[in-house]
DNA sequence: TATTGTTATACTCTATAACTATA
DNA sequence: TATAGTTATAGAGTATAACAATA
């Protein structure tokens, strides 16, 4: 972000009010979206982010869940221990290397990873300010931001 | 959200992006942009809105950062003293309710604000991906819909 | 020797309940 | 009686360090 000023502040502008969108703003406070749909369903937010992280069908060790996470392996262990007592989870041995734990979302952990997504993609009631052209112009310039490469700074 | 379709997809997508360049998304998952700045700067995130909500100059209740933090009154005498032994806050009592203390920025706090706020608003790099106009455009519609009043959904 | 996961432990974040002082 | 804030306490979230098993 060392740019033309204008372009800053149009960045900065943007910004801005993705923040308060998304309840991390200054201004009318919003309670913040992911920590409130993971409490809805009983969730801590890490537990939310962990099923989401797992694609039905798919097995992951635990490892890479705490990379994703950016969380300790320990915490990974209480995290899954926690998630296996309520069944959305299981743990399964790896077949190629004994050391690794491989993670597969339970039939119920498939439905909760469903609920937990549904809610949180709900977009804002607030996007109802702007007609169908807005929107979908909205939509394009996100998404070709979102699916830019980080460059990283420094 | 209860439009037609076309325009709800459109909101679907672009929300989607929001909670992708937020650190909330399931693709990428970049770190969770609030915690992190807090925890750069020493501070729980609630300390950090706490801080934010507090005005250089102005003087708040005790009551009024509960609710706008969404936290219990106790956990907020908790963060004043702990705020307050940092140098950041202090307390006045109220001259016209004996009950209530005010809560004010210190110049410590005041400083620390600043540069809490600074990384904060530090639009993300991959703002790049758009040019200016485009940039400009995407400001133009998040701060429409930023700035509506959120339907209370029922 | 390095890596995956677990256990033990402790610190931080946050809420509930009971209480004090004031209104 | 209701409200602002505090204290005591407990629970959940998370990390560090030491460890066992495997590679």
């Amino acid at each position: 972000m060392a740019g033309n000023p204008d372009s800053d502040a149009a960045g900065v502008e943007a910004w801005r009010a993705i923040l308060e969108l998304v309840g991390w703003g200054g201004t009318h406070a919003r309670p913040p979206r992911f920590p409130t749909v993971a409490a809805e369903l009983g969730l801590a937010p890490k537990q939310m982010g962990a099923l989401w992280y797992l694609e039905p069908g798919d097995t992951t060790p635990m490892r890479a869940i705490g990379e994703r996470l950016h969380c300790d392996a320990s915490y990974v262990t209480d995290l899954v221990d926690r998630l296996e007592e309520r069944g959305l989870i299981e743990r399964r041995p790896s077949p190629d290397d004994r050391r690794v734990t491989l993670i597969a979302l339970t039939g119920a952990g498939v439905e909760t990873r469903a609920q937990a997504l549904a809610k949180l993609h709900e977009p804002p009631e607030e996007f109802a300010a702007l007609d169908e052209d807005e929107l979908r112009r909205l939509g394009e310039l996100l998404t070709k931001v979102a699916a830019a490469e980080a460059i990283p700074s420094g």
